[in-house]
DNA sequence: GCAATATTGTTCCACTTGGAACGATATATG
DNA sequence: CATATATCGTTCCAAGTGGAACAATATTGC
């Protein structure tokens, strides 16, 4: 019986396919407990990520921060403004725009799904020794520091 | 202005979102353009990989090596029968399951669609010398050996 | 040998996704 | 100051996705 992994020996584009492997290891599940669990989507809990870590930010900015397009921002900002894990309040200088800020609610919330994430990042990583582990980061933050605005993770 | 990487220093799974940004610089335009210019999908580049590599699947197989639902398969299966890069045999032990292998024309796609998308991967990882490379792709197949069989990679 | 169970591939459906077009507002240009 | 252009957020729509149920065939257990 042929096992998902055998393929990564044969594949063309291999380091990209580690690459992926690796990180969908990692976000694949973690994402479906999330949504079985909270029932909460990718793009709603970017939105509340990105909401935790800057106090106020445009529907704009979470598109571009995120990479994802506007329209699923927008739709992600709808469904959490109806659960009061949000708060929007008009730009006084710029009628277009609306600033967005977390509530309690949802930055508890955040809190949850972060740490979820985390415990499936810990246990795919955990064959790495803390020196390792600290060398793949530092490789990869090398390559990310040449691209910085580049497509987004698919956190 | 706030790039995207900022945010890989703030989030609370770092390493996981790490990995993701570095796959997703090279996996998303790279599908993006094979899809724009090749008209492939996703799903269906991964069929023609999986036969270029194994000479005879099930659409079962495709299934478990890849991690993609079969009825994804299916579908990927019928349109690129219904273009001849791909051969279907009956099993002649098995009526329920069918022979796929891949045509000559399939095979010169699956070239074309995994130089492209190796060009994409060298211009990400450029950064990284041979060695520093070297040593990604080994950490990243110790944390693979330890999970042969999950999920699959989004390639 | 036969009924119960499992497997293969397909169809159906509900859901998510992102591009395109849009109205409203702001900014730039002449 | 007026008109052209750009930007923000939204709605609409076509496409892709995966779970569930299904018919056909195989396998298992009694």
């Amino acid at each position: 019986m042929i096992s998902p992994s055998d393929f990564l020996e044969k594949v063309e584009f291999r380091d990209a396919a580690l690459l992926s492997f690796v990180t969908s290891a990692i976000i694949v599940p973690a994402y479906d407990a999330v949504k079985r669990d909270l029932g909460i989507t990718r793009s709603e809990y970017i939105l509340l990520m990105a909401l935790s870590h800057y106090p106020v930010l445009t529907a704009q900015d979470v598109s571009r921060l995120s990479g994802r397009p506007r329209n699923s921002i927008s739709r992600a900002v709808h469904r959490m403004l109806a659960v009061g894990h949000l708060a929007r309040d008009p730009d006084p200088t710029d009628a277009r725009q609306a600033r967005l800020s977390i509530t309690e609610t949802g930055r508890a919330l955040h809190r949850q799904i972060a740490e979820r994430i985390r415990v499936y990042q810990e246990e795919v990583l955990s064959p790495l020794t803390e020196q390792e582990r600290e060398t793949v980061v530092n490789l990869l933050t090398k390559v990310v520091a040449q691209r910085p605005s580049a497509g987004a993770a698919e956190l």
